[in-house]
DNA sequence: CTGACCTAGTCAACAAGTTGAGTATGTGAG
DNA sequence: CTCACATACTCAACTTGTTGACTAGGTCAG
């Protein structure tokens, strides 16, 4: 039920095709909920169905028509109502995690190697979310931009995904230490 | 597929019953993965047919009989064949966070309050994963822990939690203060 | 002029997670 | 003596999320 409430969040800034949101999701809310494109437009058709947003159907040149969606005021209604709900708090799940918990007994190497992925992608994931950030604040002071904006709802949750990012490169860099040690330890014992 | 996995790397400690793992999993690995009993109870009786684990019956005096699970040879190969695997990356997937996301445009107030629910319960996650730190620890030095201890993975997918739940925390008090300056804006502009 | 990649989707099947209720016994507080 | 709470589960229905394959046109490099 989650999921039509991220994108009637992602719809307040103006229409978007089902195809834009697969895309923007990326940039827009990707650092707190993900989704594969097949879910998205199933969900659009469901949210049509429910009316709270509607569809023009665009027709372009050079390219296939795109259905617009705009949230609608049912849609703006149940959102608010949404944001008036208690939430209940998630925890990380996190497969890496499964695996780092059994790599005593499981293949250490290969779970080193997967930190290590894992640190490159979230190491790219931050200088994203910075230059997202950047182009946010455009020039101006982060105190400047939460007292003129119109929004803060996108760059709250935008910092929450690029602590979380942050938070991922320090404990990947902590952990690969740790095993790092470990396989040491293990491979030339006193 | 990964709730499984999640099962197996919590028997490495010795066996138990669905009840300790829905109770322990609250102290050992819900601070990544996070499940109902039903669920647990499911994956259970499906990892049994499936030969990962075998059930004792446990006759008790005074106490319901219950099922001690361990894990087979089969399930420890398995689990070392998931800690070989790539691990597809997680966003965060928070309702607070979509509430957060649409704030501007819904009911301020309550979404203020839910970030306040939030800030305690996560400050009362972090004394509890501080605890569990300190027990495991065990009077020892981090050092110390690391170059003498079984298994370190358990030590560190608790750090990932308690980073987690202290990033929470900072989150949360820094958007309730933007939230509070905002309403104090739109209050009384000049 | 062909083959790879981009736009803009759709369909079906399945796996995983959630919700709500129900069973049965024992312990301890008031 | 009763009522709440803890142990130790089970069942069914439902909602979400995932995977893989498929359509169909346009663009651009070699």
């Amino acid at each position: 039920m989650s999921l039509r409430n991220a994108v009637m969040a992602a719809l307040l800034d103006g229409g978007a095709s089902g195809y834009d949101l697969a895309k923007t999701f990326d940039a827009a809310v990707a650092n707190f909920w993900i989704c594969t494109p097949q879910q998205l437009y199933r969900e659009l058709d469901r949210m049509e169905a429910d009316g709270l947003i509607t569809a023009r159907t665009v027709e372009q040149q050079r390219r296939p028509n795109k259905r617009l969606f705009t949230l609608t005021a049912k849609g703006a209604e149940e959102l608010t109502a949404f944001t008036a709900q208690q939430h209940k708090p998630t925890a990380i799940r996190d497969e890496l995690l499964v695996a780092v918990l059994a790599a005593d007994h499981g293949d250490l190497e290969a779970v080193k190697a997967s930190i290590r992925e894992r640190r490159q992608w979230a190491e790219a994931k931050v200088e994203r979310y910075e230059r997202l950030r950047a182009k946010l604040l455009d020039g101006r002071t982060e105190d400047d931009f939460l007292a003129t904006a119109e929004r803060v709802g996108p760059y709250l949750t935008l910092l929450r995904g690029l602590s979380f990012e942050r938070d991922n490169v320090r404990w990947c860099a902590k952990s690969l230490t740790v095993l790092e040690r470990r396989g040491a330890r293990l491979d030339a014992p006193t």
